[in-house]
DNA sequence: CGACCTTTTGATAGTAGTCAAATGAAGTGG
DNA sequence: CCACTTCATTTGACTACTATCAAAAGGTCG
């Protein structure tokens, strides 16, 4: 119980195999597996830098519009200064995923530069503004100014590295914990772009969270049934597409609980 | 049936709103979501130029050896000249999952670029060489000569698109399904190096497949004995680590019909 | 050989998917 | 303004996939 390489059972299993454990033995246990979350750099603080860079092209999106389209040449990145947007992935067969959200600050597109198209649809989830950042721009820019290249990876850093924690959500969590974490995501993001997270308004059907979540839109309900059952949420009196949430802690702690209900050593 | 928004609904549920749909209606249906997945820069010529360039230092490991540590600085990214590692994801709350696989010509430490130190541990499955790739001495070079800042653009690019189809594959396959294709997934990964995919090693237990899969060591067994059972992969006499693929197609094949049983049309 | 893993396979349980029906919202046209 | 249509959501009943528990067999290494 002490060895948290063995000691996660819970769900699925444990990671490490008997040969990695031995061949790392040496370094015994491992220092310090912190992971700092914030930004270096404030998200506003780097749209000053951008805006400033390059004056981008703004577009305004309302709900529904494509900001970019999978298979179409790639030739910009977009970044969302205001409203919120969905990431659709499109395989060739035909099956599609909801593969990320993006808030303002976020960057869309990533995906084409090494193809030369996207591979992906951004879809805008409300009215917003969008910056269209022509790539080849912004390479001419972040040969003169450092900080925009710096600005660039750690975007791209910063999207690779929630990719994996999604993907960690899906794999690790059981679906009530999933959900919750969802709504714990969304209010974390608007938090550290300084939005009120008491009350957020999901701009997704329960089939798109549920895509988003690999479940059931019935499970997504029931899963925002039960919460709201435990009062770590509550639903506006008209429309259950407000979610307020008394206490973004709480649902972290629903997290946690449900993930590990016998860990309480 | 004609129109791929709705008529996938096997798995979980389709994605797009009604909202969405008529939002953008104009455009009636998407001309091509097709996907390149070729690389524009072959893996040789990708590191014949990373070597010229930069000299970097070059480190043996072992199967086992940590490649890098997560919660450590972030200083280097790091490129496999050989071998194949895994990236393990870690959880402040103990939770660790295996979520990416890497090849010859692969870079690691990606997400250590925008927090400023590692986000995940990265473990050798074999004897393999990495080469260290200083940050600051890449950027450096970069400045200098573009094309290797296009490479640094297409791996990170090409990471984030292979992440989506991580989650892609996890949240709409079946479990055998998920067995299937990450089995072609990793011939797929040998073909693309020039190395035989009749024959590939499998350097992780039923234990580290199933974490990466999101499913149990158990279930990574059976799925793995009804693929044999049904001739689209063998075993070697001695051990159950080589799997024989007689006909990558028919993996890819399986996976198509688990997908979609009833849309033969 | 014996200790220790890993893997396989079976039996059982539980979570989440599927099918179905009812309610709730929202928009349209008379 | 209100029927009427349409779509989103909720909830129930049932099913099925996959997790869990358990035992045995196969490999590996001292």
């Amino acid at each position: 119980m002490l060895n948290t390489a063995t000691a996660v059972t819970t769900r699925h299993q444990a990671v490490i195999s008997q040969a990695a454990l031995q061949a790392m033995g040496r370094d015994e246990r491992a220092p310090a597996p912190r992971r700092e979350r914030f930004d270096a750099v404030p998200i506003a603080a780097m749209l000053e830098t951008l805006n400033e860079a390059l004056q981008p092209q703004r577009r305004i999106v309302r709900a529904g519009d494509r900001i970019c389209q999978a298979g179409t040449d790639f030739g910009a990145l977009y970044v969302l200064n205001s409203g919120v947007a969905k990431v659709v992935n499109l395989a060739a067969d035909g099956r599609e995923q909801v593969v990320g959200l993006k808030f303002r600050g976020d960057w869309l597109g990533f995906d084409g530069i090494a193809t030369g198209c996207y591979g992906c649809d951004a879809i805008a989830l409300d009215t917003g503004e969008v910056w269209v950042i022509r790539y080849d721009a912004l390479l001419a820019a972040c040969a003169t100014r450092p900080a925009l290249l710096a600005l660039l990876h750690g975007a791209m850093s910063r999207e690779i590295a929630g990719d994996r924690d999604s993907m960690m959500s899906v794999c690790t969590l059981p679906a009530d914990a999933r959900v919750a974490e969802f709504l714990r995501h969304w209010a974390e993001a608007l938090e550290q772009r300084g939005m009120r997270t008491d009350q957020i308004t999901l701009r997704m059907t329960r089939a798109e969270i549920g895509n988003f979540l690999g479940m059931t839109l019935e499970s997504v309900s029931r899963a925002l049934s039960r919460l709201a059952r435990e009062g770590l949420i509550a639903f506006a009196e008209k429309g259950r597409r407000d979610v307020q949430i008394p206490d973004v802690g709480g649902l972290a702690g629903f997290v946690q609980r449900y993930l590990a209900p016998a860990m309480v050593q």
